[in-house]
DNA sequence: TATGAATGAGCGTTCATTCAT
DNA sequence: GATGAATGAACGCTCATTCAT
């Protein structure tokens, strides 16, 4: 291994190393009351040297996304790849994939709508929109893969399947935002988990053809 | 007419010339981005001048929801209030009045869950939560009430109806802020509200018993 | 009486009026606290009323020292005037007179030093600005025409009179303020009175030639 | 010298520096009218970093109160130890001590009351509090201890010591600051410390049985 | 590379004062 | 004269970002 592989590596590291802390924080306070001396508290490290490794707020907060982006990527991928699994079995392993990307991380979730403003937007280097885009649309795409097949077969309802998965993720983040804007209405606790089970219902039957 | 009731009238004239305002502003920048200057602006009056009708940012804010919530519950409340319409006609009916909503005021809504930090609720008075609660309460009630009819009557599955309310509403307002957010992966117009469409029909067949 | 002479009446009584509710309303929160609007709804009148009576809020403030800066003078007139006392006596009545200052108006003496602020001053019309020194010379005047009469009688000690007045009256007011804001350390109450007579006591001891 | 004690060091430094500025601008404008801004000019910074040094505006003007009780604790001190006084020279060392802590900073005296207002009090840190309300106890603790003594020894009129204290800081914060005033009514410079001699002069006649 | 003290622009909010009615 | 809605300058404070070390 070469000096610079090491230095790269080590460089890798220590974003690892910010974006763990920044979820933390984020999580906890959400993108405006979190400040980079929290982040960098947390990191055990100096705000500048945060600066170091992003260009600015807006974009290690953005690093997050595409974070929990690269998890459920992985989690899809491994779905559609499974020819073992029927399109029904799919729908129910896509649920299941989706349950573990909210248990990843619940918080950030919330806060990843943060990135529509367009205010935001204009602050992210092209190469980190680039990716965002990126990965976006590859998960979308694996979701929406997922459906085409039911489709295909005959066993799923026979519509736009990209629209299809926009909608599933839209539910997916709906109801974990609603639910966790609940604290105005309070309702018992793990709610949301059960909520979210028959939200996936509700929508995988509304997906098949027979019932 | 008297001296008072103009008054009162002319009150209200300036309150809704804010609200105006402000729904754009916050529409445009989103809460944080958008300053109290920034609407006294658009308003064509002082920062001052805010604050005669509104205590803080935070309850001009809380006020724009109001707004669309007490839209909404009238559309509701008439939907409900139809004795003509059967199960599967309601649910449709439904979805008109949330369609309606939405053009009714698209952009709000994406901010809505501002509301949910715990923070800005701080900054609230007590007879503005209350009646934020209050509506929220009425509006997921009315939707529940549509969907607790369906069950008695068979047609519906038999889930929880206030669960069902609130997935209802978080796959609502998931597909808006969704789709909104879309400014990241282009598409093109109105494809939003197609997916609405969309997001409605398979809900509906999903809640229905046999298709 | 003539109408010009009726209307200078009702105007002073409008000044009066809301002299005493700008003693109350200064009294309770302080110069900096107190607003313009407190004022005028303490007096039953419209902030933009106020500007008709007084320059603006310094010059309405300096007003209320002016008061009771004349009802001191009243007293201490009497006090000097009156041929049947002996020096002796004429302290004892002094310290009565101070004591009856207090009381009339308890609170409004801690503000006085407000006047200090050279960027107050600068807020004062001239003619206030003369009337004030013009008052302040002369209850300090009537004050030490007091320990005057006795030095000259022999009985107090040789000292400059015009100092002896300041003593008296920076004694006097350096015990309010001071017990006043005692807060700070916590004392049961009236323990004031008390120690304005323990320190009038002292200063009187002091002030004589044998004891 | 280690890095952690040239740090420490440095940082007191930078402390006094604000605490300096902040003294003449205190003096000068007083509490209110002075700004952060205001003070950070003077101290050649920018306004954040006075925050840096100073949790809040009253903080750092509590700040500079807490000096001078703490120079003028050291003082009495020194007093009180001598065993070589007795009662009547130890208040001509009171007195000169006073004199020292007038030289030492005149004109924070004059705003020292600030203090006073229990909303100052609210935003000062509980530690911050605490020192005060100590040093304040110490320092006239200090002062009556004298006094004590003098009663005990029979040499001084027979009067509540603490309330002799309290009258005697009266007294001398009582002339400064109304001497201060005296702007209003100018009078030749070097008046103040002539006054406060006899001021001094004729309480110690006064507490003194026999003259 | 890492630091962290310093910056300074920016924001929410207040309130003395004005002026059209 | 009286009103009170409107003004807008001003302030305390925060925090993303920079840069000398």
């Amino acid at each position: 291994m070469g000096i610079r592989e090491r230095k790269e590596r080590e460089r890798e590291r220590r974003r690892q190393q910010i974006i763990v802390a920044a979820k933390r924080v984020f999580s906890e306070k959400g993108f405006n009351k979190a400040t980079m001396e929290d982040i960098a508290k947390e990191a055990e490290l100096s705000p500048g040297t945060l600066y170091l490794y992003f260009k600015n707020k807006d974009e290690l907060y953005a690093s997050l996304s595409l974070r929990i982006l690269q998890y459920l990527i992985i989690r899809l991928e491994h779905v559609n790849g499974n020819a073992e699994l029927d399109s029904n079995q799919k729908i129910d392993a896509l649920n299941e994939a989706m349950f573990d990307v909210y248990e990843f991380d619940p918080l950030i979730i919330i806060n990843m709508f943060h990135l529509q403003s367009s205010e935001t937007l204009k602050n992210l280097s092209d190469e980190l929109l680039a990716e965002i885009e990126e990965l976006s649309r590859k998960s979308l795409g694996a979701i929406s893969n997922i459906f085409q097949e039911g489709i295909d077969d005959g066993v799923f309802v026979d519509k736009h399947p990209i629209a299809l998965a926009d909608i599933y993720w839209s539910l997916f983040s709906g109801v974990i935002l609603w639910e966790s804007s609940k604290k105005i209405i309070n309702r018992e606790k793990d709610y949301l988990k059960e909520t979210l089970r028959i939200a996936f219902d509700v929508f995988s039957r509304g997906l098949k053809k027979n019932n």
